[in-house]
DNA sequence: GGCTTTGGTTGAACACGTTCAACCACAGGA
DNA sequence: TCCTGTGGTTGAACGTGTTCAACCAAAGCC
């Protein structure tokens, strides 16, 4: 035989993940995601802490995925509406095989302990990347707005994509179209209503909408806080 | 011993719900649920479908307190978003002695088979009952709006509810002050905003946000819908 | 009294996720 | 050559949620 111990870590996570994609979260069970990958299940659980773990593999590939299918689209200059409805269309794209189980996916980002959630306040690289690839979308775009939204607009465009997210896994309709037309409906309005902050008499409601968002700044920043002095 | 058969189904119930607030979801176990409750655990499974039933059990308990929290507070002619004010807080203190196993609570709602999912088509007599509570708030409110988002605007009220409940389960601060801090400051902005709405130059925003839900509908309707033609 | 039906009740049994003490294999000293 | 770590590897074992064939007990009906 003589395996060469060719990094069982990564045939676990590509194992685990075909299998996944094709029988669903809660119909493959670790004995075989190991037997098939050809290590022992108490190796799989040396790799991996849990079921979950895999999980996580699979969200942080496919925060990868979306960047680099979104990136390459994102116009320079355009109307920041635009490059939203680009990331958001290939943000389901690259979510789409994995439908199946959005519930399951949900599930493992909404757990503080993971690394993965969306909220966490610990190192979060996963929500780190997210953010930055909004930052990304925002700085791409030529739409003007004042240096405070400029600031917090990434952040409002994340939640408008976790949003959408909640809403596609949520979303029985074939190959998710409903999500489509609520992309191609809300990204209009999101551009709208950054052209309405503008004006005079809108600009109570944004400051207070600024200053509702810097409330939530522990939730929304990028920042390595968190109990972790050592 | 004569026990007197005395409704197992409510002595369940009441059982797993003081088990869950006393111990956690993960924590207490089918057997013992079935055991303090006095009765066997293939009884409990003859009750119940499982261990996430007993949480919707829970689930619609915690809709009935709500409602019964916040109608006496509602005022009647006030600003909506008082009104809303008084939901909000009414909905977090109901929930407050559940906050441990929140993210349970969101996995158990997330599942569209759920009868407790926000968005399940089904007939869904929780979410039904959780939009109507939205109806009486804004019907009881003095809030002048348009015609139109007058149909609409349960349904939004009821989103911000659901974002509100998003952030109380991955709130860490103490007594979850944090969220309370974000229901202060939103319901002032959802209030400006629905003045402004009725402004012309928010006309065009306004009337595509309603677009926008009208294509939800069948997210957002209460209506008793979907496959179940018999 | 028998007989059947119906629906609550039982606990052993199943498959699962996870843990853990034991087991290598190999490297680096002495 | 031996000793001693060190870190990947193993599979039996544990406790869990859930299932199911069997078992009542009471209610009709003859």
């Amino acid at each position: 035989m003589a395996r060469t111990a060719a990094e069982p870590r990564e045939l676990l996570t590509d194992t685990a993940l075909r299998l996944f994609r094709e029988d669903g979260f809660d119909a493959t069970t670790m004995r075989r995601i190991a037997t098939e990958a050809g290590v022992s299940i108490g190796n799989a659980y040396h790799h991996f802490a849990g079921k979950d773990d895999l999980v996580q593999e699979l969200y942080v590939r496919i925060q990868d995925d979306h960047r680099a299918a979104a990136t390459p689209q994102l116009v320079d200059g355009a109307p920041v509406a635009d490059n939203l409805r680009v990331v958001l269309h290939t943000g389901i794209d690259v979510m789409a095989p994995y439908h199946g189980f959005g519930q399951t996916f949900l599930r493992i980002a909404i757990q503080p302990s993971s690394s993965a959630s969306p909220f966490s306040g610990e190192s979060a690289p996963a929500r780190d990347r997210a953010l930055d690839l909004m930052r990304l979308t925002t700085d791409r775009s030529g739409t003007k707005v004042s240096r405070a939204l400029d600031a917090r607009l990434p952040q409002l465009l994340w939640l408008a994509h976790l949003a959408v997210t909640l809403h596609w896994v949520t979303d029985t309709t074939p190959e998710q179209r409903r999500t489509r037309t609520l992309i191609d409906g809300l990204c209009p309005v999101v551009g709208r209503a950054i052209a309405l902050s503008r004006l005079p008499v809108a600009r109570g409601l944004t400051d207070q909408v600024l200053a509702l968002l810097d409330s939530l700044a522990p939730v929304l920043d990028t920042v390595a806080t968190e109990e972790n002095p050592s």
